[in-house]
DNA sequence: GAGCAAATATACCAATTGGTTTATTTCAAA
DNA sequence: TTTGAAATAAACCAATTGGTATATTTGCTC
């Protein structure tokens, strides 16, 4: 079996990926069903079983792809900015506009997906725990490179702070999609804006 | 079809929503199987349908079980307290035991069923949104209460707070599932303490 | 552009699904 | 204690499930 590097099978393995990813988001991984995928993608069961061996094995590509494009999306929204508290209030901007313009139909990939993984699908959970540790690391770094350069206040504990963002952005975008408003998130955003500010502010 | 109030029939009831409402908060709604319910009520198919007329009834009853349950001991957790203050301590506390003494295995019902339901299930969504709103007032009731009796600081907006407050929390379990550990879950409680604390306090 | 492997489609499978029908048991009122 | 209805069990159902085996088509390499 030699691997064409980026050709018509490729092309197909990555259509797959991009639709199954939205099907689970939105159904999740025990109510999206074959049938489910072939409508979505157009492509027949042998073909999905031809690029994955196993609904198991889809639906962790299909995870790694959404994180993916969660951390890319992330990342972009950040890069223009050098300084720690810019960054910060990047993200947070970023998320202000995350369910009016969500990087995958359903909601957030990583919120969904550990709700249901973390009982049921050991697989998929430890990659969940990988991004949301990946995602908190990125926090932590960016505080402490704040703390560095004299931004930051070197008191704050940048361990915590980034557990509760983390929290707290989930938190939000949950009930956003409970209530189906954006209001929700953009109230607790702007709270914990204010609590970084006063956290992070060099007293 | 007479209903003996309180007896034989009422109990294999009790016991079928008891179980299912484990049951679906563990597995989900499309995670579970008529077989799953059979074998962890121990009662058959037949019986299972003749006190619910389907799966999504069912569901709905179980999400209503494991809801009054969260009211019940929240509510619990606040009674012996009068002033709002002690009552917002006593509800974090509830929440930093939240983890090691669980209302239903398989994590917050509340949680677990608005992620699966606000995409997929209309019934079930509409008795989240509910039991979400009936928090959110229940603790803006508390707010408003401290403020009139001088305890809190009037300028507080007992309305974000309140969605702060579900947001942190939901977010906190969240992790605390994800990692499989209360400790983010806490970090998340003493951070939110913090934020009440300097938000409510009379200046 | 021929040929063949890789990719995709088709057809099939046993098991399980949610749900129904019918038989049997149980309980509670008389 | 009898009895009839309510509750439960057992047997059954078509449809769908995840998965496989086989046929067909496609597209890359020479």
């Amino acid at each position: 079996m030699k691997l064409p590097q980026t050709s018509k099978a490729e092309q197909t393995r990555h259509l797959i990926v991009e639709r199954a990813a939205e099907l689970f988001n939105r159904k999740g991984f025990a109510g999206t069903s074959y049938q489910d995928l072939m409508e979505a993608t157009g492509v027949t069961k042998g073909c999905l079983y031809g690029h994955f061996g196993s609904k198991d094995e889809l639906a962790v590509a299909a995870f790694e792809f959404a994180a993916q494009a969660l951390i890319d999306r992330v990342g972009d929204a950040m890069a223009p900015y050098q300084k720690a508290g810019e960054k910060l209030r990047a993200l947070l901007n970023f998320y202000r506009t995350y369910l009016s313009n969500p990087i995958l139909a359903g909601g957030c990939p990583l919120l969904n997906t550990a709700v249901e993984a973390d009982d049921n699908h050991p697989a998929l959970h430890e990659r969940v725990v990988k991004v949301l540790d990946r995602l908190h690391k990125g926090l932590r770094k960016i505080i402490a490179l704040g703390q560095e350069q004299g931004e930051f206040n070197v008191m704050a504990n940048s361990q915590q702070l980034a557990t509760f963002f983390v929290a707290t952005v989930e938190g939000g975008i949950l009930l956003g999609k409970a209530y189906n408003s954006s209001e929700p998130l953009q109230t607790v955003l702007n709270q914990l804006e204010r609590w970084l500010r006063q956290e992070l502010e060099v007293r």
